[in-house]
DNA sequence: CGCTAATGTGACAGCTTCGTGACAATCGTG
DNA sequence: CACGATTGTCACGAAGCTGTCACATTAGCG
């Protein structure tokens, strides 16, 4: 089993090297960011197998950084663990509520950071690497977070590739409006049914002629994605 | 769709009457109730899809309501938003704890309300899964939400789809056009007889000539579906 | 072979659902 | 903080579906 990679987030230097040298003694690789900003960059390039997140960060809070990870597909499944220098239940709740796997209080011991650490990576879904897709000459790379038409780049919004990613990875099977909302948009959002369709609108003309017809409409219930009729 | 009944817990009239205003311009049947008791007592009586319910009441608080449902196996599945005139978080996080699914903060706008109200119905609404039924080379999916011909798509509309699938499902057995509109149309309608005729007329033109013979006339009392004879 | 009741069929007005452009609010970014 | 991108919502028209009718056709019966 190749090492696992772990991202660091916080703006005190010295907590990162604790951190960083009771990891690197468990054998783990360990990058570092000091801000949330750099951070969500090193999420994308290096792609780390857990975050380490402080939850007190000057400009985006940890916990913004958190949310964001989550509602994008491309790191949604990417495990978090919420350092908060408080102990207080509040943002224990607020925290786990934006995603967080688990979240350890300061101060902690080394020891038992590296514990919940396996513990949480021994629960993430073992899936980490999500395949390229290609249908009939379209083409969804999740690594690059890019869609392209026989080679040619598309313009896809964020909302669009989110839809598209799910409709390619569940073809021939109709969904209703209510399920795309929970499936894409994620289950406790508060949006209009109707909504849906502005974004199947949206996602068909990023296609182009050429591939539209992939997103069928069922009639009176909702859509899906076909290769097919 | 049958419309989903919500049952609105609440000491003020007023706000009882605000609610259920906004609940029926969006086609939900609504009940009152303005104490926990009565309250309880419907749930168990007339079973409403959700209950909304006011956190400050005089005698039984809302949240002891709530955590009496939730503590009963047989409502223990329905689904309890919490109204609450503070903002604070301390009642969010006992609301949630006591079980409820979802809590809104007076005041609130009645486009809100039906928003949440709507994504906690979604959440709460399990998926059926049905099969798919072939039979003489006709093909219905309920997956993909389909009908073929031996492998070619037959363009079917929704009515003309809930009709060949309850047939399909209900082989050599002959209903009357009242037990139609009872199974396919849904039970408190009111349509004309004939009007089955006509659907039948559709579905039959939607098989074509090599599978309209499977929906068969029972003279004097009404269709059958059938591969014999 | 006529007669009658039951069923088949085409047409159509009204209704529902869907597609679409516009727009204001929000988000992300420099 | 300002700018462009993204998002959710709405209004309106287009397209499709529904229920009903009027009339044609058929089955059954004496």
């Amino acid at each position: 089993m190749t090492a696992k990679t772990v991202l660091i987030v916080d703006d005190e230097a010295s907590i990162r090297e604790m951190i960083a040298v009771a990891l690197e003694m468990a054998d783990y690789r360990v990058l570092e960011a000091d801000n949330a900003q750099t951070a969500h960059a090193m999420v994308v390039d290096d792609q780390p197998d857990l975050v380490l997140l402080d939850w007190m960060m000057p400009g985006t809070s940890g916990i913004e950084l958190a949310r964001r990870l989550k509602r994008d597909t491309a790191t949604a499944e990417l495990p978090i663990i919420l350092l908060t220098a408080k102990s207080e239940e509040d943002n224990k709740i607020q925290g786990l509520e934006a995603g967080a796997d688990d979240y350890i209080t300061k101060p902690f011991s080394p020891r038992e950071l590296v514990a919940r650490l396996k513990a949480v990576l021994r629960r993430a879904t073992p899936t980490g690497v999500e395949d390229t897709v290609e249908i009939d000459g379209l083409r969804l790379d999740p690594v690059s977070h890019r869609v392209s038409a026989n080679g040619e780049a598309l313009d896809v919004g964020p909302t669009e590739y989110r839809l598209l990613q799910f409709f390619m990875t569940h073809q021939e099977r109709a969904y209703t409006r209510s399920q795309l909302l929970d499936q894409v948009w994620g289950g406790n959002v508060y949006v209009e049914e109707r909504t849906v369709d502005v974004h199947i609108r949206r996602l068909r003309r990023a296609l182009g002629d050429d591939h539209q017809h992939l997103i069928q409409t069922v009639r009176g219930t909702g859509y899906r994605f076909s290769t097919k009729e």
